[in-house]
DNA sequence: GAAGATACGTA
DNA sequence: CGTACGTATCTTCT
């Protein structure tokens, strides 16, 4: 037998006990019902959705509600008292669907797995237990939460007692006290079942009095005071309604005792042995095994393992301000092991300013005895003695003394320009956590340390209970550094262990970090911008800006602020009388689409007016945005984010150069002013071409597809050709572009609707271009199913490389985000495993111009895309070593190919 | 002034 | 009812 685990009701604050009353029945249906069964069955075929989203229920309410004692009722079978009183009771009701039943003995496993106690009664319903065992614990000063989809429990919710009622799936709970009774059905709780004798339950066969809602209903309560009021009133109720209440009274007097709840069953246990007594994880383990439950299992051990520290308070600190002549010393006497570090001063942009350094050593590393502190230091990098500095720098530079730094890019770029390299980063606590969970928004220091080591990041107050004098002196500079110094090394830590499960060790290693200082010299080398050019280009935007908007103008005879989609909306559909186009969360959208839409059915020339306005201010504020970013060295130091997209993909901002424009004539021209710069001969342009294709064809082993890139014809017109059933030649243009966005649609998991909005054509027709396209390369069809049905196995994607995508929102009830979770769980290993080969090819090219001492410089990137400077003289060997470099930077089954092109401009060089 | 919504540029 | 981003602008709320 396997160990027993602590109950999470240990750990709650003592006060009243709570216990959670669930309905098996009911909310096991409910959950069949929510899931897609077609998704969730075990490789023995044992169809597992109704279990999994009962499980999926059970383990929120055990987290958000966490009670100390918990029962499932359940039903026994459809014979009950009530049965007897009204034959008809529930006769409505088909059998359950041949997929639930079987479900049923397997919820009651895991319930038993889990140690909660289930009773059922013969003769009565799981509600009656419901509320045999809520009255008892009313009685016994117990907080009350029913979990049932079934209405008739609202009749229990008192001050103590609340119902969660299933509002859509299992996981969105209305909950239902007596005031939110009373605002949904205008009765109190306790006259609940009068109004539903009145108004009839139809998923109980129950009919209602014809012509009376709830709101009726409710009425009549009010006047009469309950439903023996009503009945007594009923020879004086008017109208039709009043007719109807004669006519049916027995009906409603057989309602009100069938759905009326028994408190008083004999039951074999009462509140008090509801307790939780703790739960097998062997036979959890073991259950779940077999049930193929591989996230529910983390979230369950997530939630029930010993509840997080919360905040425990911060970091106790015992380090100095190390004084002339001491770094050296301490460095040797502490900084032997791997320690954290941190800086102060500044970076952006490529440039950076570094003030004054922290490090810290682990606050507990081995050997040392519990809870022993680790030694921490700082030193002022402008002030320290030269002596020190020496000791510092070569220590910073030394490989083998390992570091670990928080969001390093920045401090190692600020540090080298300070005339400290270093080396022997071992690791970075925010790529670190990246590579765990690469779907959370920030990896703040103070945000990670919460997460992970349930500590505040502040310095922990001397708690002596004295108030001092001076409150307003919180700890100084020093001592608020060398306390994030210790966090980073805590948290690296304590991230190894998350970091080896989670695959992303090597990867951090080998891939990710390494790629640190690349990025670092790219954003301070930066790109040369011919700012006369630039400044021109904003002049002839902004003339067309206002040429539009005089146009604009003249044909509707007001002038509106253009970029107001609100005053555009009322110009268009109110003034113009144009038909709505697609709904937006505040009225109707006035994108392009749409716009270009509105002018093929209208003709109107303030459309076109608008359109050209729109993409001149684009432009001119693109425009704007670069010239306002140009630094003083002529050129524009991007930033690269390196821990925001979610696929692995770099981001860049302030400015983002990842979005320069290049569809159009006019976009291109902002191209025209990215140049090489006065040292240099050139700019090259690599790119891969249809490298996601490749990896599609490569993931999929798709036979058509891989012989498509190895046929060296052009891609859309080999498939088109296969797909249309025609000769290469023979495929038209049009057949060619359809094929096109198909492509890559299938890439983004695009509905065959999607499509027939994008190649306006019927759905139809495009579900039978999609059914064609499989045909002929069903192994990509293959390979897209069996994505989302391994994600959904082990709840996460994978790259070429390994690196994880983790999607909990595919086995969600909801059926938005379970879908938008199937199209990104398509999408991340092909959009990532693009990712880590350009990556790959990055540290390759970079290394290559290292070794070979070029003076060439990579100064780009852009997903598929690498732009170098070239140096006088280096063309050929640039171009070489970067094909060289992106070609091999993986071995697929399909070819990597690489366009090469050169030129002065960003735009000369594409090819 | 912050926050949300809309629109649109790239791969 | 197509993935991944960043930025500018307008509107609404605090």
């Amino acid at each position: 037998m396997g160990h027993r685990v602590a109950p999470v009701s240990e750990s709650v604050a003592p006060g009243r006990p709570r216990l959670l009353l669930i309905d098996g029945h009911s909310m096991a249906y409910r959950a069949f019902f929510a899931l897609p069964v077609e998704n969730f069955s075990t490789t023995t075929g044992q169809t597992t959705n109704a279990v999994y989203g009962f499980t999926s229920m059970l383990i929120n309410m055990l987290r958000d509600e966490a009670p100390d004692h918990v029962c499932v009722a359940f039903d026994v079978s459809r014979q009950t008292f009530r049965t007897e009183t009204y034959a008809e009771y529930k006769g409505n009701r088909s059998s359950s669907p041949a997929e639930f039943s079987g479900q049923v003995s397997l919820i009651k496993e895991v319930l038993a797995a889990l140690r909660i106690p289930t009773v059922e009664v013969p003769g009565y319903e799981a509600d009656d237990i419901i509320a045999t065992l809520s009255t008892q614990a009313g009685r016994e000063e117990f907080d009350v939460l029913i979990c049932s989809g079934d209405r008739d429990c609202l009749q229990l919710v008192t001050e103590n007692v609340t119902v969660l009622y299933p509002r859509k799936g299992v996981s969105d709970m209305a909950r239902m006290t007596p005031e939110a009774v009373l605002e949904k059905y205008g009765v109190p709780p306790e006259r609940y079942p009068d109004l539903a004798a009145l108004v009839g339950e139809t998923s109980d066969n129950l009919p209602g009095i014809p012509g009376v809602g709830p709101k009726t209903a409710a009425k009549w309560i009010g006047m009469y005071g309950d439903l023996d009021g009503v009945i007594g009133a009923a020879g004086e109720v008017k109208g039709k309604a009043g007719e109807n209440l004669r006519a049916h009274l027995d009906q409603v007097i057989v309602n009100r005792r069938v759905n009326g709840l028994v408190r008083d069953l004999e039951l074999p246990l009462t509140p008090q042995q509801l307790r939780l007594p703790g739960w097998d994880r062997e036979e959890v383990h073991k259950l779940f095994d077999g049930l193929e439950f591989r996230v529910l299992r983390e979230r369950l051990f997530e939630t029930l393992k010993s509840p997080e520290p919360e905040a425990e308070g911060g970091f106790e600190l015992t380090g100095e301000r190390l004084g002339e002549g001491t770094v050296g010393p301490w460095l040797e006497a502490h900084a032997t092991g791997v320690v954290g570090l941190h800086l102060l001063g500044g970076w952006r942009a490529g440039r950076g300013d570094a003030r004054a350094l922290a490090v810290a050593t682990p606050e507990a590393s081995e050997g040392d005895g519990e809870g022993a502190a680790g030694a921490a230091a700082f030193m002022d990098l402008e002030t320290v003695a030269p002596g020190d500095l020496a000791a510092l720098s070569a220590w910073l530079a030394d490989p083998l003394r390992h570091k670990v730094f928080h969001d390093a890019k920045g401090p190692l770029g600020a540090l080298a320009q300070r005339g400290l390299p270093v080396a022997g980063v071992l690791g970075d606590t925010a790529l670190a956590a990246y590579l765990c969970r690469p779907d959370q928004r920030s990896y703040d220091l103070g945000d990670l340390t919460l997460r992970h080591l349930g500590r505040e990041l502040k310095v922990e107050a001397e708690d002596d209970g004295q108030l001092t004098l001076d409150v307003s002196e919180g700890p100084d500079e020093a001592e608020v550094a060398m306390v994030h110094a210790r966090a980073v090394i805590d948290l690296w830590q304590s991230l190894q262990p998350e970091l080896h499960e989670r695959n992303a060790a090597d990867l951090l290693t080998t891939l990710e970090l390494p790629l640190v200082p690349v990025l670092q010299e790219m954003e301070e080398v930066g790109i040369a911008v011919d700012t006369d050019a630039l400044s021109d280009l904003e002049a002839h935007f902004a003339a067309a800006v206002s040429d539009a908007a005089k146009e604009a103008f003249a044909v509707i005879g007001t002038e509106i602020n253009l970029g107001s989609p609100k005053q555009l909306q009322t110009v268009l559909f109110d003034q113009l009388g144009m038909p709505k186009t697609k709904r937006t969360k505040t009225g109707y959208t006035t994108d392009a689409d749409a716009l270009a839409e509105l002018y093929g059915k209208t003709e109107h020339p303030f459309l076109l007016h608008l359109l050209r306005h729109r993409d001149a201010s684009r432009l001119r504020q693109t425009v704007e945005g670069l010239l306002k970013s140009v630094a003083d060295d002529g050129r524009i130091h991007t930033t690269y984010q390196q821990t925001i997209a979610a696929t692995g993909r770099l981001s860049s901002t302030d400015p983002n150069l990842q979005n320069i424009p290049i569809r159009t004539e006019e976009g291109r021209r902002i191209r025209e002013t990215f140049v090489v710069g006065p040292a240099g001969e050139c700019l090259l342009t690599a790119d891969y071409s249809q490298i996601e294709m490749r990896i599609m064809a490569h993931l999929s082993g798709d036979e058509g597809l891989i012989e498509a890139f190895r046929s060296g014809e052009d891609l859309h017109r080999f498939v088109g050709s296969r797909v249309f059933g025609v000769e290469p030649a023979d495929v038209t243009a049009e057949m060619r572009s359809k094929i096109k966005a198909m492509s890559y649609g299938l890439a983004y998991g695009l509905s065959a609707y999607g499509l027939s909005r994008q190649l306006t054509i019927t759905p139809s027709e495009a579900q039978g271009l999609m059914d064609d396209y499989f045909d002929r390369f069903g192994g990509v069809r293959d390979f897209l199913r069996g994505v989302v049905d391994e994600a959904r196995r082990t709840g996460y994607t994978q790259t070429i490389l390994g690196r994880r995508r983790y999607l909990p929102d595919l086995t969600s009830d909801n059926r938005q985000r379970r879908e938008a979770a199937e199209r990104m769980a398509l999408n991340a290993p092909i959009q990532g495993s693009a990712a880590d080969i350009i990556k790959v090819a990055m540290l390759d090219v970079d290394r290559a111009l290292r070794d070979r001492e070029l003076k060439s410089r990579l100064l780009l990137q852009v997903h598929d895309e690498l732009v170098f400077e070239v140096a006088p003289g280096e063309r050929a060997v640039v171009e070489e070593l970067t094909v060289q470099a992106m070609s091999g930077a993986a071995e697929l089954t399909v070819p990597l190919d690489v366009s090469v092109g050169v030129g002065r401009s960003w735009h000369e060089a594409a090819h």
